[in-house]
DNA sequence: TTTTAGCACTCTTTTGTTTTGATTGCTAAT
DNA sequence: ATTAGCAATCAAAACAAAAGAGTGCTAAAA
């Protein structure tokens, strides 16, 4: 366990190379930071602090810098999550205002102003469909082999699709499909939209092939459909460690990857915020940065997931203190 | 006019300097290019065309790079334009085969390959609504306050979005605003859902403005929008030019900003394709930059633009012959 | 008149050396 | 237990020299 000044010493080292960028040296804890011994003690104790791993060095005469273990107790134990202005709150609750007409957009707007206001890049993901509870189907017919299929959920979620088919469908059709797609499917959860419920209707309905099988086909691909949305990449650019190529490169890889991206925000099944420092993601390619994710559930159900992508010296303070703040926004809006 | 050997020694000069991004010198010319003549001849030749501006030098005793005006004289007149090989005419059809549901989808498909075949970055956008004639208007209640609006056009094209209400709508009005809508719109293009039309509106029923008026700013709305796609981004981040790290922060900076896409995408009438080299872009912004545009009409409707944004030494030759073959084949799909 | 060989000159790139300065770790004094 | 003092360490900056690639020009050859 840390004693108390060890503690300061490592908070300080963390805050000021997160502000700095640069190796955090003995003597530039003297002036601020409170704490009242000489740079000689200071030197003692950080020496302590990289010998139980909390510190790691560049190279033998420079300063210290946080290694994983060093952010790790720092998000675990001495972060301020309030560390947020009057500003960014009213900044933050005006975004959040804006009138939404699918719930999609409300994930969109809040990735959008944690971004703005982080000055880190994020991606989101919008909900996932599958685990929410089908509460209408409707089929529409938009020519005579072109359907809509729209599919509410108990969530507010709204999912749409166009199917197009090889043969004249009619109106009368699609009356039948509309009822026996609504008896079968109302209340129950969106997988239940599957092979065993296919063979059900060809059995039941005297419709060929070529108009059931499209239309399953087509929502189950919709509803797994991922779209991810990225916001502020370059913002990233600005940041000292993209000044290294190897790093900038990997990162514009790493937001290219969209099934990366999706796997990184699907990962973690806590509803709350969570924390992946460095070699802690689940993904390889992300060892170099730090990733925060934030699920926005309401009653369990999935609304959608954010995730800010930044520098291992990535302002965790400022970025959860966001993150709670918007959660609890967005609680409030449901 | 340049004279012959002056075109071969200006198109070898492009084409090496495409290859390797290295200045070209007088010597690599002799071995291969098929010039019969000594390097002193080249450094005459090249001094020649360095004073009529189609080379520069990086400095005096360097190799000569193609100037803008260069590059423009290349893919103006020296340009080939079937640079394609079968195994490409067999991806690239194989790919345009894949069955799409929007025709949306097919612009994005069309860039994505393109992409994958050039190894640049694209960017696209679905169809600009505005020019399109409207075909059919369906109004679905799919909740007391909530509403799908569906229009489709005569070229394929399908907007829907969703409207919410402050109050409660009835199936009756509903069909009433399905009539009306019909009434005024069928046949129409799309820049009729206006402010007189609204007012019509108002005056020929007797809904409130809360029925209407959210109606015709979210149909509007949602055919302003503009969906950007990006493709293969971290592709740029491959080429020798992208090891400046201003030029990638640029890049990424270009690509983060949606309206200067779309701006880039938009500009440009023509119905074909578009080379805009360095300076030549309509945007500041892109004067590092070359980009190559190309828009998929048929019947002059807009059915979406593709875009290919890579360093002013580009392969002009493979992306001018993909989009030409990829055009051709996008038409005989209609 | 056109082409070419030859060579001095220019400028970048590479490599090596020295200097500077920041920072540590250790020792001995407080 | 803390601190002042100082040698040791190492990166980064500054400088210098050498190497190499390529041109432009001149004068000879075709």
């Amino acid at each position: 366990m840390l004693d108390d000044r060890k503690k300061k010493v490592l908070q300080a080292i963390v805050e000021e190379y997160i502000n700095t960028a640069e190796p955090v040296s003995s003597n530039a804890l003297t002036s601020n930071h409170g704490l009242q011994c000489s740079s000689a003690t200071i030197r003692n104790e950080m020496a302590d602090l990289e010998k139980s791993g909390y510190l790691d060095k560049t190279h033998t005469s420079s300063g210290r810098i946080p290694s994983e273990k060093g952010y790790r107790y720092y998000v675990d134990e001495l972060l301020k999550d309030d560390d947020i202005s009057l500003e960014e709150i009213k900044y933050i609750s005006s975004k959040l205002e804006t009138k939404v007409n699918e719930i999609e957009d409300l994930t969109k707007i809040a990735a959008n102003t944690i971004s703005e206001v982080t000055h880190y890049t994020t991606v989101s993901i919008g909900p996932k469909a599958n685990e929410q509870i089908i509460k209408d189907i409707k089929f529409i017919l938009l020519g005579s082999r072109m359907m809509m299929a729209v599919i509410l959920t108990d969530t507010g979620l709204v999912k749409e699709t166009i199917i197009k088919f090889d043969e004249d469908v009619t109106e009368k059709q699609v009356e039948t499909i509309n009822y026996m797609f609504n008896k079968k499917l109302k209340g129950q959860p969106i997988e239940k939209i599957d092979r065993p419920l296919e063979e059900y209707l060809y059995d039941e309905m005297t419709y060929s092939v070529n108009v059931i099988k499209p239309i399953i086909e087509q929502i189950k691909k919709v509803l797994e459909d991922e779209q991810i949305y990225l916001e502020g990449a370059n913002k990233s650019f600005d940041l000292p460690e993209f000044n290294s190529l190897e790093v900038a490169k990997n990162f514009v890889n790493v937001l290219d990857t969209k099934e990366l991206m999706a796997d990184m925000l699907n990962s973690g099944f806590a509803d709350d915020i969570q924390v992946y420092i460095g070699d802690e993601n689940p993904k390889e390619e992300l060892k170099d940065f730090s990733v925060v994710t934030f699920k926005h559930k309401v009653n369990g159900k999935d609304l959608g997931t954010i995730g800010i992508i930044g520098p291992k010296r990535m302002d965790y303070s400022k970025v959860i203190s966001v993150m709670k703040y918007i959660n609890k926004k967005l609680k409030e809006i449901e």
